[in-house]
DNA sequence: CTGAAAGCGCTAACAG
DNA sequence: CTGTTAGCGCTTTCAG
């Protein structure tokens, strides 16, 4: 049993070629019924076990898929990956899984990595850092499916699914104006990723929109990370005009926003009215509860699935870039609630 | 650009044979650093990109490792999984995760893709459901180093890493003892999983040792699923004996009980005090915020991912099974409060 | 230090 | 319906 049987030895074994035992193995239509039982039986009886290796050199292909994130454990993250391998790995595929942490030096050398292993497809949620997109032209080039989600990039003949991000912004901003808001103040993550930089621009806009004065500071960049907390408690308590509603474009950072301004003496919503992004479980366990955007992960990384094995099976032309928009929602809970 | 050179078109452009190429690729001691250096120029200048389909064919090996986890989109799994995937991709190894869903069948599937892919190594935390082991034995009669974390099951020569969740479960129940309490139930998972059962071992334990009756029913068996939560409370509500301590065993699961628990009136932790497991993010915005055990995740993931690369590297025997043990920590916060 | 050549195990075109 | 045969591209003995 530790010694492997190869197609060469059920061949030998049943008097037949290697050729006819890889067709029987393989489902080939030409092959005789019974034959196909004989090496069915024998391969069973072996404990035969396709080498892959061999496979996948004389297919080129690996029935693979490649993923970069930028981290696996956030929330949003892990949900969009169990979509994705949800739906690639019915269709028979594996899926390797690797995390830039934000660095785009990472994400190039995952993107190697990746390239090298022979992965038939890479999808891609962008690193906060990257600027520069060469690593993922070898894909391209070679014509190997390449799509990103919601942190995306917009390359030719690559889909991309997001939401819309510019109207979430607008609707989240808006939600908080129509609740009495009026010094709104947004807290983002990096601009050169146009997650943030088209909710910022739709909070620009609702602003506009409802004649709201926009001064530059009332965007406030963030690395999410809890000890940032203090630079946004700091601007809020200091700034001249007194900071009524708080839009920020991510859920647990927002509910640490929460707690420390409730530590402060702020009364939310009564003082300030808060708006995260995301719909993650902690929106729903903070005290009050958060409103805020809802982002389908699950339903992302499915699509994300279903697209990228549609232009695998060619079922789809693959020059035809196309873009997918996933519908998002506003979750109103008591975090914004009027209060008079 | 669009055509792949191989170390044949490498070897033809330098007048050199394909093994001087192959050698100087691979850090060859014997080689001259002159032709070294020619072929890397060649390479670089051509685009050369190792096919790494043949060269596992050839060193029957993938550098790739396997994953099993229940789910992606939990977040002590989530981050469990981006420990591995730092220390093995620092390794030069890449990671295929899938996921089981709780389900044996699929568990079975996916230790079968996984071997037939030709991993050099396979980590896997168990489903709930799993009764049969024999999915992994071609692995061990293979020799290839297989790996049980969290979720784990005792086969020979394989280790494992988990933290002492019996003596876990004794000292969250000795502390609700301490602070007063006198009929704790018990909230579980499956107990087939030795993390669930050693936890309520380590429960019992604590009733015995000081001296309180631990009737049958006071473990609730629970799939930690949302909707669960009324029949907890269902009990809670009509038990005969006032219940005045409430030990889950996760962490999220523990929070929808105090939601659902004050909702009917309950008061944490004066009427009942609360403790959780695993010290989730949820933990701490919950209010009142959350004792709990704190499972170190990340810190396991590491240590998987150490402890299989040290099998890999053949810098451990292989024969000797060894079992690592991390510290747990209790952690005390305001919803098991003595309050007098 | 370098070259020749034999695999690794499977697939598929081409014959029959 | 089945067999022959030539790769897929890299690694590695064995010679030189």
């Amino acid at each position: 049993m530790a010694k492997k049987t190869t197609i060469y030895d059920l061949a030998k074994k049943l008097g037949v070629s290697p050729a006819t035992v890889s067709r029987s193995l393989n489902e080939h239509p030409s092959i005789s019924i019974k034959t196909k039982e004989r090496v069915l039986k024998a391969a069973k009886e072996t404990g035969y076990r396709i080498n892959k290796f061999a496979s996948n050199l004389s297919l080129q292909k690996s029935n693979t898929i490649g993923v970069i994130v930028p981290r696996l454990n956030s929330d949003f993250m892990s949900t969009v990956l169990s979509g994705i391998e949800k739906m690639v790995n019915e269709a028979g595929y594996n899926l390797i899984i690797s995390q830039s942490l934000e660095l785009e030096a990472k994400e190039k050398i995952n993107a190697k990595t990746l390239f090298e292993s022979g992965v038939d497809a890479l999808l891609v949620s962008l690193a906060n850092e990257t600027e520069d997109y060469d690593h993922f032209t070898t894909f391209t080039e070679r014509k190997i499916p390449l799509l990103f989600f919601d942190r995306v990039f917009d390359m030719p003949n690559c889909p991309t699914i997001i939401i819309d991000n510019q109207l979430a912004g607008l609707e989240a901003t808006e939600h908080l104006i129509n609740q009495g808001c009026q010094n709104i103040l947004h807290v983002s993550g990096n601009l050169k990723r146009s997650v943030y930089n088209l909710r910022y621009k739709g909070y620009r806009r609702a602003l506009e929109k409802h004649g709201l004065k926009g001064c530059e500071n009332l965007v406030q960049i963030s690395n999410f990370k809890p000890e940032s907390v203090q630079s946004v408690i700091q601007y809020i308590s200091t700034s001249s005009a007194p900071i009524d509603g708080l839009f920020v474009s991510n859920d647990s950072f927002a509910v640490y926003c929460i707690k420390a301004l409730t530590k402060k003496g702020y009364r939310i919503p009564e003082d300030i009215k808060v708006i995260g992004f995301n719909n993650d479980p902690v929106s729903e366990v903070i005290n009050p509860e958060l409103s805020t955007i809802e982002y389908p992960g699950y339903k992302m990384g499915v699509l994300a699935g279903q697209s990228i094995l549609g232009h695998l099976g060619g079922s789809i032309d693959i020059e035809s870039a196309d873009q997918i928009i996933i519908k998002h929602k506003l979750i109103i809970r008591e975090s914004s609630q009027k209060c008079n």
